[in-house]
DNA sequence: ACGCATTTAATGCCGTTGCATAAAATTTAG
DNA sequence: CTAAATTTTATGCAACGGCATTAAATGCGT
């Protein structure tokens, strides 16, 4: 219980800082704007920024911010949605999936490094 | 691998979250100030900033401004180390004892709530 | 159809964090 | 013994995040 704790405490700091460091240095991405083009390319379509809330563990206010940051980098673009006009459609560009990409390895690195001491869960 | 990341991802917001609301509101504590004082009271003696600093997850910096904080509502006190004067000790007051061993429950019920369904490591 | 409650996203504000740096003390090299 | 390098803690600074609030659009009750 509060050994578990320990360790996702110990895990998340040594990750977050990691990847931070990598795919910030390596990609100019942190890790949230990462996670954020990872969740729009694993669903391979255009979401709502409600949607992307549920997915990624940021508050609304942050979400936002993560997308207005992206779309200055013209990682993503923001769209009003026609059935709902108070909803945004957040959708990657060709450069966003291509940075992406460029640094998913990093991101598979950086986890295979920190999880390299066999941690697996049951369940 | 990416399944163990998303599962601290997950682990570690909602606890966090929690334990910022109820350690925050009920005993009027964030998580790094009760980190703290639980590692102090875990070793039960004066500790120096560097030692606490392996213990917990966060920089140098951050450390020494949770320590200012927990200074200034009287939890903790600071002194100078004779042996090596560049050195501060950390020493738990009563009333950090004290706040310490009434916020316990509170962390522990949060954790128990939090994983509640049995994550369980292997090793 | 109208007004009021609700939903959705963005923003103001403030607290915390990390990096780089500063200041003070100690250690090491010569 | 002195000067440079290192260690230890504190602080300036900027970025990021959450809460509360705002603005806009929708839904609901009457």
């Amino acid at each position: 219980m509060v050994d578990t704790w320990h360790y996702v405490l110990a895990k998340h700091a040594k990750a977050m800082c990691a990847l931070e460091r990598e795919l910030g240095d390596r990609h100019g991405l942190g890790p949230s704007e990462f996670e954020v083009l990872d969740r729009i390319v694993h669903h391979d379509r255009k979401l709502r920024i409600q949607e992307l809330c549920d997915e990624v563990h940021l508050s609304q206010s942050a979400l936002s911010r993560v997308v207005a940051r992206l779309e200055k980098a013209a990682l993503v673009s923001r769209g009003v949605c026609d059935a709902d006009r108070r909803g945004v459609f957040v959708c990657i560009t060709d450069e966003g999936r291509a940075r992406h990409a460029e640094a998913l390895p990093t991101q598979r690195a950086v986890l295979a490094d920190v999880f390299a001491d066999a941690p697996a869960l049951t369940r």
